[in-house]
RNA sequence: GGCCCGUUCGUCUAGGGGUUAGGACGCAGGGUUUUCAUCUCUGAAACACGGGUUCGAUUCCCGUACGGGCUACCA
């Protein structure tokens, strides 16, 4: 393939939520598995759904991903603007090009009589009142004006949008790469508004001239868009643009991950997970969302679940970071029923890239998470710790949760084991266990595991009878690394402080439950 | 309702006229480990249904069911 060019083109009405990713995500694979230009373009033509910081969060998510347009609002590149609102002139002359050729013309229905017209339709029984071929004709339009007539009726003030007259008994054909060959029939299309009553484009106007002009040679857009994609066909055709228009290629939906539809903002709620990037922070805390950098996820291990969801390599490997991602992609190899979206399956990548990125990248990870605990440990600790909890966690805020014992002194512990094991005739052995490790001179891994095995060797004891006791006495739980690796890195002194501290709040338990 | 798209284990999926229908997540059990986790082994688990076509259909065709999308002066 030569020359691809493909655009993400968002609507900055808000969060971009995690199928949008995914749409971003296939684009760029596609552009750059090619060596092509991946464009960001903001369809910013409804002004009344124009969300402040929406721009910024969408260019913030793609950077979190890796992903960094070639040209874009902010990124240069030769066929800007980039934003929809800045190109509204380009679009009305497109406009009036279709309507001197024939294929359009002026409406100037008001919104509130084709909603008069859709009720009293419903009332007669007919749900789908379709502004069309077949009742063109008897609405407020400019079909039966004469262009002095017309040109009257606009400079006397009369809002007017534009409307794509739809030819009649015609079958347009979509090659789409995903779903082979869809065919609609011209008669079932709507005539679709494509300049708006406040001089705005629609999508369907913006999206073909733009895709036109910036020389876009490939469409990957959601399934949502599928239906139009008919109208946007005669559109090319009647400017004469179809020889050079872009391949089509629809993506499935990201279903929820139970029950029927969509996945929505609202299953991220309901079902304590994220379904964006990036949390925002909306106008109330119901438009308000957590995402999956907050909660702990690694760009590559989110990136490389969403490439999953609708696509495969045809092969059985499953871990591909953003490069090997763009080596092995292809559109062929994308499905075409929607997909689930599988949380569980999404940590497990998560816990998989965590295990195998380097101790030093995750301390810088680490870090600031240990700090916002107010923390400041060595980066030699740090690094120590992040190798000791790597294994044991899924979501990067798991060292925390799993592991801030590395940092404080716990405040509760398993209380259960301790009822089980700090029993009044084995006191002494413990005291004398806490004299053993007092008396190992040389602190590293190896010389504590042997002085402790020699301890439990002259005291004829087993793992069971020491480890446990051990183990709660420093970290308050039975659960983490190895007790001798956490002994070494803790240092002799604070493994018998420790232990004092946690000798005297056992007994403290154990007195009073009796 | 109309138009369009889809349907392989619970989930993500491979495969494709003749296969023990493969892998992964999750689940269950075993091994390794002082614990947890990792790792590893094993197991349960699927071709929506009905008709064709065919020597043979999970695979091709047609229906049905079910699921999804669209049906705005939203994208």
């Amino acid at each position: 393939m030569e020359n691809i060019r493909v655009r993400f083109a968002p609507s900055p009405t808000g969060a971009l939520h995690i199928g949008g990713v995914r749409t971003a995500l296939y684009n760029y694979l596609l552009a750059k598995k090619h060596n092509g230009t991946f464009i960001l373009r903001i369809e910013d033509t409804d002004q009344t759904r124009f969300v402040p910081g929406a721009e910024e969060y969408i260019v913030e998510a793609l950077a979190w991903c890796g992903i960094t347009p070639d040209e874009g609002p902010g990124f240069g590149g030769d066929y800007g603007p980039y934003r929809q609102s800045e190109r509204k002139d380009i679009y009305k002359k497109y406009a009036l090009e279709l309507v001197e050729r024939g294929h359009a013309y002026y409406a100037f229905d008001t919104p509130e009589e084709l909603n008069g017209r859709r009720e009293s339709e419903k009332a007669k029984g007919n749900h789908n009142f379709k502004y069309d071929h077949s009742v063109r004709e008897e609405m407020n339009n400019s079909l039966g004006l004469s262009a002095t007539e017309i040109q009257a009726k606009i400079e006397s003030g009369a809002t007017y949008t534009i409307r794509l007259k739809v030819p009649t008994n015609e079958e347009v054909i979509i090659s789409d790469l995903v779903r082979g060959d869809v065919s609609f029939q011209t008669n079932e299309l709507d005539d679709k508004i494509i300049l708006k009553g406040d001089g705005m484009p629609t999508y369907h106007l913006a999206n073909i001239v733009d895709d036109h002009l910036m020389k876009i040679s490939h469409v990957i857009r959601g399934e949502e868009w599928l239906p139009s994609t008919a109208h946007h066909i005669l559109m090319y055709r009647f400017l004469d643009w179809e020889a050079t228009m872009p391949a089509f290629a629809h993506l499935p939906l990201i279903l929820k991950p139970t029950g029927k539809g969509k996945l929505s903002k609202r299953d991220g709620q309901k079902l304590g997970m994220p379904v964006f990037p990036l949390a925002w922070k909306g106008e109330t805390p119901e438009d308000s969302f957590t995402g999956f950098r907050e909660f702990g996820f690694l760009p590559d291990a989110a990136l490389n679940f969403l490439a999953f969801l609708g696509w495969n390599p045809g092969t059985e490997q499953e871990m591909f970071d953003l490069n090997a991602l763009i080596q092995a992609f292809s559109i062929e190899q994308i499905g075409k029923s929607g997909a689930r979206f599988d949380f569980d399956k999404a940590k497990w990548f998560n816990q998989q890239y965590i295990i195998h990125t380097s101790d030093t990248e995750l301390v810088e990870m680490v870090r600031p998470l240990i700090a916002q605990k107010g923390h400041e440990p060595s980066a030699n600790f740090l690094q120590a710790f992040c190798s000791l909890m790597k294994e044991r966690t899924i979501l990067l805020s798991d060292f925390w949760d799993k592991g801030y014992y590395f940092f404080e002194d716990f405040t509760s512990f398993d209380e259960k084991n301790i009822r089980k094991k700090w029993k009044a005739d084995k006191r002494g052995s413990f005291d004398e266990l806490l004299a053993a490790v007092e008396n190992i001179s040389s602190f590293t891994e190896a010389d504590i595991k042997a002085g402790i095995e020699a301890f439990m060797a002259e005291k004829e004891l087993k793992y069971g009878d020491v480890l446990p006791i051990l183990r709660i006495g420093l970290t308050g739980t039975l659960k983490g690394p190895s007790i001798f690796d956490m002994m070494a890195l803790f240092g002799k002194e604070e493994v018998l402080r420790r232990l004092r501290r946690s000798y005297g709040m056992f007994d403290q338990y154990t007195a009073g439950l009796a």
